[in-house]
DNA sequence: ATTATGATCGTCT
DNA sequence: GACGATCATAATG
């Protein structure tokens, strides 16, 4: 894993309501509290969950604040953009194209302005419900894309500006052993956070400005992840 | 297989 | 008033 922070980190929290819920210590601010282009690579293979639904994260962008022409936090703090220049590990929620709701971390000192976008994933908890309501798509189609994953997890604008660090609805944790998914593997073969996977990463998608910079990462081999699948070259 | 287009609305100019 | 940190569907090779 990378430097420093990434190992189990001390869970803050006390005893609590949210103790309730049965799994890892969610990653405490500190762990948000650096420079983006560590964070997001570290993220990668952990979990978020709201409520009944979890999400194994494959897949996330990285967004700077005043430097980055592709980031919404360019213009400054923003009444939309506001919550990115806040406290580190609290969610930024927007609304894409007028339709999807997508999920950011907020990351860095207060003043920044930088944030990760999750991008992909793997539904590992509630899959069943989730199946349930898009019929149509394959399993590993669920959370792929920032439009889709924040559907899944039932991302709403109201969860703007919450802490994801504990306490709140939205809880980003290290990832729990997968074999929840019921999909065949064990939990024997389960592997937490990004142990044993590669990690690569390219230039970011969907953006006009900034293209050049390779803010984009995600897990080798994982289906949730377009980039990872070889595209078909034709001869 | 790839390419084109409509949906839909908050945010900023 | 224009433009998206996107996705689903339809058309086409």
């Amino acid at each position: 894993m990378g430097g420093g922070l990434t190992g189990t980190p001390t869970p803050p929290q006390g005893p609590g309501p949210a103790a309730a819920v049965v799994g890892p210590a969610p990653y405490p601010a500190a762990f948000f509290d650096r420079p983006v282009l560590a964070v997001a690579p570290d993220l990668l293979g952990a979990t978020v969950r709201h409520g009944p639904v979890a999400v194994r994260i494959t897949e996330v962008e990285a967004y700077g604040g005043l430097d980055d022409p592709a980031s919404h936090a360019f213009r400054g703090p923003t009444p939309r953009a506001a919550v990115m220049f806040g406290p580190p590990g609290r969610a930024y929620v927007y609304l894409s194209y007028g339709i999807h709701w997508c999920l950011n971390i907020v990351c860095g000192p207060v003043g920044e302005g930088t944030a990760v976008l999750l991008r992909a994933g793997e539904v590992i908890a509630g899959r069943e419900a989730v199946q349930a309501c898009w019929p149509k798509l394959a399993a590993r189609d669920l959370a792929r894309g920032p439009g889709r994953l924040g559907r899944v997890l039932g991302v709403v604008a109201s969860l703007t500006a919450t802490p994801v660090t504990g306490g709140g609805p939205l809880v980003v944790h290290p990832s729990p052993l997968a074999g929840e998914l019921g999909d065949g593997r064990g939990p024997a073969d389960a592997v937490p956070g990004a142990a044993g996977k590669r990690i690569e990463r390219g230039p970011r998608v969907g953006i006009t400005a900034a293209t050049g910079r390779p803010w984009r990462f995600w897990l080798v081999g994982e289906p949730s992840v377009s980039a990872a699948r070889p595209r078909h070259r034709r001869r």
